[in-house]
This record gives structure tokens, sequence and C-alpha cells, in this order.
DNA sequence: TAGTGGTCTAGACCACCTC
DNA sequence: AGGTGGTCTAGACCACTAT
């Protein structure tokens, strides 16, 4: 018997309800001795079921059945090209402008970058990008650079995905994403050629490194877009 | 040396581009003894470096650098009630509808329910249902259930959510979850009171239990939605 | 303080895959 | 066919925390 049955037969006793939600289930040493088996290989299934939601542990407390058993999801962010180029489409970019200017206070605020008034405040490099596949707007990218973290000269990304250039050469800690449901608006309607009202799927991200902020991006995709996974 | 901190290690030599993206790293038992640990806590830390998508491991071939280091996110699927008292408001549900009859085409196909013309296809529990906090409208929900998961007499869907009373009692193997970005439309629109021009976030869950499908769910949530997650 | 989960070790065998 | 990762075991110690 090894871990996956073990996992397995905890599970089926869970959805079988001999263990409600909320119930405390036998300890490992316990569990490992009725199916025969090593406490590691109990320890390494009830692991990764907690990892899913579906018992908590505690020391001392023990390990109960989750009395909500939420499912817990993973989805892979999506890399532009890799997407386009999955559904068999031609990929293309499209650099529409890049500055060096103070970015808006949003974007500012979401970094943690120094806000304060006027002159104070630090520059970064903005780039507006337009995504293609086979020549349709796919996805609109707004994105802000810490000017930090690019070399001088810094890469040319009319050529180069900022994206792609980023996870290649820039070491991440961590970051924050978040999705929500828009109107397109004037300045993305107008890039993508869509009504300002049209109804489109944003995409938000936030990326800091060892010394700071890296990239604050924001994702519009093109209508029918769909953000799916499994669980 | 624990399997954190041989983790850490790792992943500090991929991001400092030592082992760049592609290359291949030495082996467990190179790496075990190198860090002066079991080899098994090795596999422990490249086993969750393989989880993340930042490695990728193959028997024989050895451990390499993901070409692309994909970033990989999680996230808890909201159960509604706990998300809205999480916001600290209060939580009511009003069901507007409750019937048995056959689903829509759509709803069919995504759940491999029977389409065969006319009288051959089966009924479902249709339920429409409106999510409120502090008394506003937070998610509009239809529902179609497989009538073979109820209990007769079915509980009393006016006062139990669906969600919760199925998560608490039919066990279930898995299913898909998509999100998208809609404008409300007519029908989603009155009941929750917003133009249906308006851009909503919606999720559509499909769920499949030993016996088949359990469920479909379409979630409408109200503008200012956003799903958040940490990467 | 005592009990539970978290982790480590050394050795072993196995499954899979590339060579 | 051989090398690599995947897993198992038995025993041990540690860390956390409920009581």
């Amino acid at each position: 018997m090894g871990w996956e049955e073990v996992r397995a037969e905890v599970l089926s006793r869970i959805r079988s309800r001999l263990w409600a939600p909320g119930a405390l289930i036998p300890g490992e040493e316990a569990l490992a001795q009725e199916f025969g088996v090593a406490r590691v290989t109990v320890n390494r299934a009830l692991t990764e079921l907690a990892r899913a939601g579906l018992v908590e542990r505690k020391r001392k407390a023990g390990t109960r059945v989750a009395a909500l058993p939420i499912r817990r999801a993973t989805f892979d962010i999506p890399v532009i090209r890799a997407d386009v180029q999955a559904r068999g489409q031609a990929y293309d970019v499209r650099l529409l402008r890049e500055e060096i200017t103070r970015p808006p206070l949003a974007v500012a605020a979401a970094l943690g970058w120094p806000i304060s008034g006027g002159e104070a405040r630090g520059a970064m490099l903005g780039l507006e990008t337009l995504h293609l596949a086979d020549g349709r707007p796919f996805a609109h990218e707004i994105r802000w650079l810490n000017l930090a973290v690019l070399p001088d000269p810094r890469p040319d990304f009319a050529r180069v995905s900022a994206n792609e250039w980023l996870v290649a050469h820039v070491p991440f800690q961590g970051g924050d994403i978040a999705f929500e449901a828009l109107a397109a608006g004037e300045e993305v309607g107008r890039a993508m050629g869509l009504d300002p009202a049209t109804p489109v799927f944003v995409t938000e991200r936030c990326t800091w490194g060892a010394e700071g902020p890296v990239t604050w991006v924001r994702l519009t995709h093109a209508p029918g877009y769909r953000l799916k996974t499994v669980i």
C-alpha cells in the first residue's frame, strides 16, 4: 500500500461521511498500523490532503476533516506567446508606446512605489503593447517597469516581449495577481478595435524581487477569453 | 540543513542563472552529498520546486530548470457565504426559481448529459438564486442539479445553500472551472438590478461524481468583484 | 507537560526512461 | 542496460500547541 492508496482510502472515508466534516480522524500512528505502512507514508498522504484543503492538521490537536471542504484549484499563469501558439495561431507583438515617466498613482500604490508629492516620486519605464494572434488583437498590455532592474542599455522591447525578458533575467520572489471584468474603455478600446463598453477580462499582476518592486502589468484580453482549469 | 533550505539554495542558483533555464542540474545524490543531507531531503525540495513549475523532472533524464519558468498560482474556490462574511457583511440568500425540467443544451453538453432528441433527454433540478451581502445583490447563481444525487424528499434549497449542501453530502471526484467577462444580460441584469450591458465577472463550474454529473453552476458576480491570489 | 504532526537519516527496492 | 527519480521502512528527534 503506497501513499496514494492511503490518500484514496482516507478520501473515500471522508466522502462516505464515515469521517464527517469537522470530525477528528485517527492519528498517523494508528492509521499506519491499520494500513500496515510506515508512519511517514500516512504523513505523506495526509499532507497532500491538507494541501488540497480537505483536512486541517495541527500538532497536538490532530487531523480534522475540513468543516467546509473547500476546493483549491491551481492554474498556470499564461505566457501569451505560448498561449497563442498553443491555439495554432501566429503570434506577433506591436509596441505602441515606450516612455520613461512617473506611473499613475494607482500603479505606484499597488507596488508600494514612493508617491510622496511632486518631484520626489520616481520614474518608471512604461510600455504599452498589443499582442496579436493571426494578426488580430489578442491582448492589450500596459506595463510599468522598475528601471533599477534593467541593464543599460535596456533591452529592445519592440523585439523581445517584456514578460519573457523578465522571467529569464530578473530574479523575483513573489507577487499577486487579480482577475476582474471591466468595460474596455476609450484607450484600450481604440487599441484593440473594440467599443469602449465591451466587457473584457482583465488580469492585473504585481511582482516584487529581492530589491523591491519589479513590474506592474495590466492585461486586457480580447472578448471570448476564458480562463479555465481543472479541479 | 532542512528541505526548505535546500529548496531555497536551489532556487537561488536558478534565479542567479548559475543554473540557466533549460540546463540540467546535478542529480539528487550529488546534491545530497554537497549539502550534507540525505537524498530524500533533496528529493523533497526538488519535488516542491517541480510542483511550482520551476524545474522539470524525469527519471533517467534528470532534473532541468524549466525553459520558461511558468508561474503557477493556486486559489480557493470561493464559498459565497464565507466570502461575504469575511468582508464583515451580512449574508442572505433568496431562491428565485426552482423547477424540474430539461436543462439548456449548453448545460447538457458541458456535463455530458444525454441530449438525444426530444423526450429522451432527462430532467434536472434547476435553481436560480440571488446571494445578498448587506441586503444588496452580491452574486447571481444559476444551477442545474442531477436529480440522482438528491435524496427524496430533497433538501429545502430555500433554506440551505445548494453549494453547501452538496459539499457536505455528495461525494465528488472532480470537475472544471472557468472564468470570463460578459455583459450581464437581460435576465441576470433584472435580478441584480443592473443595466444589461454592465460587464460582470462570471464563474462557470462543472462537477462530476463517481456516478456521473453532479451539478453545473454559473455564478455572476456583482460589479467590482475581483478574484485575487498570491503567487 | 505530554501528545501530535513535521522532518531527518540510511539503506533499500522499484519504475521509468534515455542511451 | 544502466542511471535517475519515486517511494518505502524503521527509528529517531524536534516543534508546536492544547490541556
